[in-house]
Order: structure tokens, then C-alpha cells, then sequence
DNA sequence: CTGAAAGCGCTAACAT
DNA sequence: ATGTTAGCGCTTTCAG
């Protein structure tokens, strides 16, 4: 078995003290620079791996940021991954990254592991059947920063990233208004989750603006990442012969034209469809998908940046002020959705 | 500010002394289920939380598991994470996960910042740059158990999980020729890694038994995970007026659809496609996408499983004996490629 | 069934 | 510029 080299291994065969060691290995300005090289080189010799654990112990901390994610299969939630990534790397900090599946026990789980792991912060994207967010008070009692992003909790109290969705909801059933669209379906998700909610106001906004009455009967909510489920919403909807489709998710959109085409439905001249999320397979399918531009990575990155903020201003005492962030969104208008200007120039 | 409690905190209170207390918070069937019950109790009341560091320090383990990815982009490897995260979670261990953007130096960063974390084994998908492995010898020599999947050393001595990419690419490779294609291109990634390399293999030994000559000119390198790279492969294979195009990537295939058709080719008709993940955008896309179904959910699963195994087992001094494990991989066969059977029903 | 003592490996205070 | 001492919070002998 191998033997663990410890900072004392060194300190002997240096004739040094273990203060130094730690120091040197630090790159401590206050060792000489010579102690320093020998230091270094010796660990070097004798296989030594500095053990982050003993120094988190005594640190307080674990220079790790915990991540509570809904769910890890879209591409929205790879870019934010990749977008706190880049710049916790940059601020050396770790990830520990956990997922609840939609499933608010695990959420919970998930956040009492992290407070047991002594993450230093937490950036969170609420599941869908999370009600309450009293799983956090452990962090916020202890002034341990959380950021939430994208599916945020209603309450003003936090730290929050997101994008406007109801303006988004409202843009988007503009657009298909003023395609000429009368009787647009919306299929989206839970309701009490802050970003469906708000598309869905944004819908009904525009109608009404339109004086387009809101019917029930256009909305339709399910799992918009389960093909049958979406299949089945879609089949529900076209009984009541609607002329476009606002979906919450690109990949349900996706969904959706595929079976319009295969009742022989033409996308957009029977049938206008509009996705949410600006997912690669937007661009992909046949016709393209107009969407809404979704900017998971610069979303990760700000969330990140903040947490970090705020982790490097906890004084421990001042309560950190809570502040919304609003990242821009915008609109892409691709074919899908192109009753009228067939022959206009999308405007991408 | 908040005061930790620790289990000193709830041994003064209770007047009894901090190893009863751990071993109840334990569930140490030894102490007194009364004490026991009297222990969780305070330890809920004071608002104890388990310091997971320093426990770990002392048990000197971390009871996590190190995840290496080449990268985080594709469906497959959210589904490997998924099959991972499955056994992980059911055995009680955490996962910490790394990604290096296919940068061998990430890589070698991530092995080294994991080995310092003391995690008590990793998981690993290398990337398209990674030559050598040397950077895993801390663990080797430590005896700490590291399963490769997918992405693998050539080198015999260590644990992998992968599919037969070679009979994989043989399969596509005779059915396109039997549908009737005699020049099929091939656009894959980098061959010094042994998934592409293996898929190439299997493509030359198909064309090989069906007597038709490799040419060099129907084969591509690129990033397959790139647009505008695949776009490019493409209008340069088209030089060559392939009847079918092979694609390691299913993304790539369907990038190589689009490009097909605005060039005013049919698939299958003009030249048929095959791509390679069974990605869910092959199902999505006009026309659907012949594929290689890569289980990666189970290639994550089965990883876990082995790794936990030799978790368990190590005796901490014999070696543990290395195998290859490979996972059944199946063809879909959709319309891309069915140039001849037109009206036959698709085996799917 | 419970406790005393030691120590995991490191770093922060406080010297010198 | 370097060393001494103590302690982060837990678990593990060993002893009773």
C-alpha cells in the first residue's frame, strides 16, 4: 500500500517546521523564496498531494459551490452548467453538482447534502413540484448565499437570474396575432412554476390586447420533455381546430410539428408553430422553429458571478441585499411561424 | 451571525460524552435506542448539521466518486450521468463532476484537483486530445480504482465499459451497401481515439467484404460536434458525388440533412444517411435518422457498478483485476438510409 | 452500553 | 523569515 506523504514527511527531511511546508506550498510571499523552490521540489520527489479535505477542516470552508438543478437533459441546462463553470474555474472554486429530476424530495435531499458538504454557496433552479423553498432557510440562517436562476421562487427574499418570460409569452403571441392567427393553442407546464406562469400571462396579455377572448380550451399543460405526453396535449388541442401553437419548449415543438406533418397538416400555412428556448434542434427540423432565444450560458455566468460577490462580501454581519437580475431575451423568427411574410426575409 | 453546533454542543446537553453522540447520530446499534432517540432529537433542536468534512478527514475517505468528462454537450452523455447518478445515489455516494471541453490539459488539471479531493475513485470519458494517461498513475499507484467508459486507453491494463464500435460501423456500413450505395463518404472525429477509430475500422472491413476499394477522398476528420465544421466536411465530400454518407454523430447527420436538401438532393433517394448515438433529433427530423442506439444509461450504470465493486473490494493489496466490459449496442434502421426498401416496413 | 484519549492533515495566532 | 502551539469536528481504538 501506498504511503500518504504529509506536510510533516516533508518538514523532516527539510529540516523544517510544518508551518513552513504549508507556507511554502502556498507560495506564502513571507517564505523565502529559496525554502520555497526546496519545498516544492521535495514534494514534488516524495509524491506529496496536498489533502483539501484537512484543509477545508480548518479552513471553515470548502471553496466548493453546491448546484441544485431541476433536471440535467436539455441543452438550456448544459449552457448554464457550462456558463457557471467558466467562471467558478476562473475563481477556483469546485462544482458539486446534484439533480432533483423534477422531484421536489430529492431537491431537498440534495440541498441537506450540500449544507452537510459545507458548500460555500448554492445556485438553484427550482423543480417543478417544489411549493416552498423552507429547505433553505439552513443556508439563509447561516448567510450562506444562494442564487437562484430560471425557476426561481416567488418570494422577493433571494438572489434571482432570469429572463422575462411574460414579456417573452407576450412577443411571441403577438408575433403569431399579426401572422394572422385567431385560435392559438399554448401547451406549456406546471403553472405554479414561475417561468411557465409567466409565458402563459404574457399569452394571455397579447390576446387581450388583440381582444382575442382567452379560451381554456387552448391550453393544454404537461411534462413538455415527454414525447407522448406532448403528442397526447397536441391531439387534445387540434379538436378544437386551432390555427397555431405556442409551445414552452423547443423539443415539445419539435414534437408537435412531427405529428401535425403526419396528419398532413402543413407548418406554417395550416398550422403555425412557435417553440421557447432556442435549442440546437430549432434549426434542425423541417420548417425551422421560430423561438425565443434563451441564454443559458451568460445566465450561468452571471448567476455565478454573483454568488461569488457575495461570497467574497459576506461580512457576516450586513445582510446581503437581494437583488432580480434580468438577463436580455430575444425573439427568432424562422419559418415555423411565417404565415404572411413567406417571402420576407426572416429576420434572424 | 449563526454559532455551528457540533456534537460537543449536544454532549453538554445531554451530559454525555461526544462519542455516544456520534455513535448515535451514527445509528451504532450498540448504544441505547433511548440515548439514541434522546440524541437525534437535541441534535434536531440545537440545529445540528454533520460536519461531512471532518468526518471525512478522520475516516480519510471522501465517500465521493470523480466523474472526468471529455465534455457535456450531447444526450448521450446526460444519459450516462443519469445511469452514474443512479447507482451513486443508491449506494451513497456523491459525485463530483469535471468536464475539460476536450482539453487534454483541462483533463490533466481536473484528474490532479480530484486526487486532491481525495475522492475514492473516478469515472472516466477522455478527450479527442488525450494521448497518453499517464496522469492517472497517482491513482493507480494508490491503488485507487478508475473505470474508463466509452472514450478508452488502448492500454489493456485498466477497467472499460464500451460497445463494439468496429462491428457497429461494419453494420451501418453493409446495410448502406446493401441498399444498394457503392460510394459511401464517412465523416467522423479524430481517429487517434478508439470510438472513431473502431467505427473506421468497421467501415473499411465492410467495404473490404464487399469488394469495393477504400478511397481516401470519401473520408472526412472533423469536429462533429461543430456546425459549421460538419457543413464544411460535407460540401467537400460532395465533390466526390457520394451516394451515402456514414456520420459518427447523429447532430452531424442531421446537420448533413439540411445541408443535403438545400442543395436540392433527396434522402434517401440521392444519397442516403447513417449516423451513429441514436440521439433523440433523429427521431425528429424528415427524414428520420437511421442510427447506432449507443445505451448510455446503462454504460453509466454498469460503470458505477464496477467501480463501486472494486470500491468494496479493495483489499487495499491484491490488485484488482482489470475487464473490459462490453455493452449490447443495436441498429435503427429509419428512412435516411432506406434507399431500396422504400415500402418495407423499418425494422426499428 | 458508554467514555477518555488520540489523531486524521492542515493552517492561523502568536511568538521570535 | 520561521517555529510553537493549538484546534478545525469528527471517529476510532482501548478501556471499563
Amino acid at each position: 500500500m501506498h504511503k500518504e506523504i504529509t506536510i510533516y514527511d516533508i518538514a523532516k527531511k527539510l529540516g523544517i517546521s510544518a508551518t513552513t511546508v504549508s507556507r511554502g506550498l502556498n507560495d506564502n510571499p513571507l517564505i523565502n523564496k529559496k525554502t520555497r523552490e526546496k519545498i516544492h521540489q521535495t514534494a514534488k520527489e516524495l509524491g506529496y498531494r496536498h489533502n483539501t479535505i484537512a484543509s477545508n477542516l480548518r479552513k471553515r470552508h470548502s471553496k466548493t459551490i453546491g448546484i441544485l438543478l431541476h433536471e440535467v437533459n436539455s441543452y438550456f441546462v448544459t449552457a448554464v452548467l457550462a456558463g457557471i463553470e467558466k467562471v467558478a474555474t476562473a475563481e477556483q472554486y469546485d462544482l458539486l453538482i446534484t439533480h432533483a429530476g423534477e422531484d421536489s424530495i430529492r431537491e431537498i435531499a440534495n440541498t441537506k447534502n450540500l449544507l452537510n458538504k459545507r458548500v460555500d454557496g448554492v445556485i438553484v433552479s427550482l423543480t417543478l413540484s417544489t411549493r416552498d423553498i423552507a429547505h433553505f432557510n439552513p443556508f439563509f440562517e447561516r448567510n450562506i448565499p444562494v442564487v437562484f436562476f430560471d425557476r426561481v421562487p416567488g418570494d422577493a427574499n433571494c438572489s434571482k437570474v432570469v429572463i422575462d418570460n411574460f414579456k417573452c409569452g407576450e412577443l411571441a403571441t403577438k408575433h403569431l396575432i399579426e401572422q394572422g392567427c385567431k385560435k392559438i393553442a399554448h401547451i406549456t407546464a406546471d403553472l405554479t412554476r414561475n417561468v411557465y406562469n409567466d409565458r402563459f400571462e404574457g399569452y394571455k396579455k397579447a390576446l387581450e390586447e388583440h381582444h382575442i377572448k382567452f379560451n381554456k380550451k387552448l391550453l393544454q399543460i404537461c411534462n413538455v420533455s415527454n414525447k407522448e405526453e406532448t403528442i397526447a396535449a397536441v391531439d387534445k388541442l387540434l379538436g378544437q381546430k386551432p390555427d397555431a401553437f405556442f409551445i414552452t419548449n423547443d423539443f415539445a415543438a419539435a414534437v408537435c410539428i412531427d405529428v401535425l406533418h403526419k396528419k398532413g397538416l402543413r407548418v406554417p400555412e395550416d398550422i403555425a408553430v412557435f417553440g421557447f428556448n432556442n435549442d440546437l434542434i430549432g434549426d434542425l427540423i423541417t420548417p425551422r422553429l421560430s423561438t425565443i432565444d434563451y441564454p443559458g450560458k451568460q445566465m450561468g455566468e452571471v448567476a455565478a458571478h454573483e454568488l461569488i460577490k457575495q461570497l467574497k462580501s459576506v461580512d457576516r454581519h450586513k445582510k446581503t441585499s437581494f437583488k432580480s437580475i434580468v438577463i436580455p431575451s430575444k425573439m427568432i423568427i424562422r419559418e415555423s411561424s411565417l404565415k404572411k411574410e413567406k417571402n420576407k426575409n426572416p429576420l434572424e
